[in-house]
DNA sequence: TTGAAAGCGCTAACAT
DNA sequence: ATGTTAGCGCTTTCAA
């Protein structure tokens, strides 16, 4: 039987009322009634039921999160740091976190509406905003507190955090121009996400910037995973005139184009140069190491989370919108080895 | 302003209990007045509050999942799909998931309690379960609704699903005893994780199996992760009499000694085997494709799942405790390959 | 400094 | 078939 205010009531000999003040160190409580509430409480090991506050409060405490998931196999190493970063921070600041996954579409959209309407949380931290994102126009049009991992082209007054990922792609694109590279394979992300927009962009400005021309044929989407990587570093690089660098959007297919052109027998970082973007901790003791752009996810997730809990206590917050600038790790999957530890240990 | 039942019954011209009533299909309500509720509902989008329900319910419907955090770079790529499969079954079986990141220890303890007595919790799902894991003390013993994945030495009579590790790590090491590996090498967890406990057993079996001694010096303890696996594999590569075969205890740490080996000019699966445990979706694609034996993970959070609402919804459950028998996949970090690809392409 | 009373929105026991 | 009443545990006027 859960321990209420009425049984520490009974046992100091008090009101309901003035045992909650007490706990609550209101200040029109006697001192001596405090320290009695606070010990009886702390013997029984009192715990205030939580719907009851909320129920009462009208607020829930608690941030709404709801995982776009695809398949069964949903292994993305980006939603376990991410997660970490938001939960830490939503524990440190007195929050809840209710976590939902659904595969993007209607039944998520009513996954949002019913959860703000329940009412079981407050506000949302969406990630990987899309083309058109309905659940952005949603929870703007019905103004709902929610923070973004990301931006959008047709609507800016909403508050978000994202890489510029424009930037980092442009980045590594001058990087693979400067080390000779002419003729470039792109691997895209699906056309609805942003990121994957903003990063070919930074790209194609890169190429621009270098005055050098892309072949469309070596312009190729893929599902973000591993798997898909392979199979179109496979294709690009058994083309007639393939490319010599390859730049993935994302980490994870870069490592499968890595793994295709260890297939082929190429030596990446001296035949084929490759790139990624993300720089997940895989990047870095893979083999070569590879060059990428670092996002922190860990912190990102942090930082969502404190502005979204400001904005549903109508703090002041000091930016909206924040973007950060990237930087490049490179690795030897561009660069190559100077063929040192290729000769021997 | 939410819509609530009183709005439903101003409006129907009927008292409060009645709508709740014909909301619930009750059959002491006229169809007439059941239709018209609903109808009425419907039109003012009414969604009820749940923390109404549930503080006059005494029970929360939602299930919680406390994710044990170590550091900041946390991306284990086992959460996220984990995840997934207990968040889908439970939004399948209307259940809510909340979610807290917590390092193991004092505050995890806490956790649990004051997310139980709040209530804000019906039950648990825990995960790597540890030598005397004192969330299982603390859960048994309060006798609150928990389901873990993972077993114990020291106590038994609790529910969970866990994969035949020992059998798994055996079947591993014959296939490379079967290859003509004498001598091996051993990336261990820390002694804390039970998963790393039964895989090291099986290993040891599966050497005395084939009349195999283990070179104690050769078995090492990594974190985890692949930087981990990248340093031991160096490590023990670069001994004088280094092993023939890394046997790692999950993939992460395998793909990092495959980084190490390559990084020595080592041609892995022919020069030395290495091999995992759980075959996430990278090992599949990288390079060579590793030898592992694969744990459904996602299968494991939906079982998890649906055991734990059934244990808080008193229903009768089949088997209490399940052991998935594990099946080995054999790649080419293990076998090596036959040369064709080396040959060209 | 304290308490009585009302109410958050819902469900359920008990009338009628 | 429907309504009245009470109560889940808490916070918050308003009085005393």
């Amino acid at each position: 039987m859960p321990v209420t205010l009425k049984d520490i009531a009974q046992q100091v000999g008090k009101s309901v009322t003035t045992v909650s003040r007490a706990l609550h160190d209101f200040d029109d409580v006697s001192p001596e009634t405090k320290a009695e509430v606070r010990q009886i409480a702390e013997e029984l090991g009192y715990i205030p039921n939580i719907h009851a506050q909320r129920l009462q409060k009208q607020r829930t405490d608690t941030i709404g999160f709801i995982m776009p998931t695809y398949g069964p196999r949903f292994s993305d190493p980006f939603f376990s740091e991410f997660l970490a970063g938001i939960g830490n921070q939503a524990a440190n600041l007195g929050f809840d976190l209710l976590v939902s996954t659904r595969p993007p579409g209607t039944m998520e959209l009513k996954a949002y509406q019913k959860n703000v309407s329940s009412p079981r949380v407050d506000g949302f931290i969406i990630v990987r905003t899309r083309q058109q994102d309905q659940r952005i126009k949603f929870l703007s049009q019905m103004e709902i507190p929610f923070v973004a991992f990301g931006r959008m082209l047709d609507h800016d007054d909403y508050a978000y955090v994202d890489e510029d990922g424009g930037y980092g792609m442009e980045l590594i694109t001058c990087h693979l121009a400067d080390l000779g590279h002419k003729r470039f394979g792109y691997l895209d992300a699906p056309a609805e996400f942003m990121f994957g927009h903003y990063r070919r962009q930074g790209f194609l400005d890169g190429l621009k910037d270098n005055k050098l021309e892309m072949d469309e044929n070596l312009m190729v989407t893929g599902d973000l995973t591993q798997r898909a990587g392979y199979q179109l570093g496979l294709d690009l690089l058994t083309m007639e005139d393939p490319p010599t660098a390859i730049v993935a959007c994302n980490d994870l297919m870069a490592l499968g184009v890595i793994s295709a052109a260890q297939q082929l027998g190429l030596e990446v970082g001296n035949d084929v140069a490759v790139t990624g973007f993300d720089n997940i901790p895989l990047a870095e003791h893979c083999h070569p190491p590879l060059t990428t752009v670092h996002q922190p996810i860990y912190q990102i997730g942090e930082m969502v989370c404190e502005m979204l809990i400001k904005q549903i206590r109508a703090e002041p917050i000091e930016q909206e919108q924040i973007i950060l600038q990237p930087s490049l790790m490179v690795r030897q999957s561009s660069i190559g080895t100077n063929n040192q530890t290729k000769s021997g240990i």
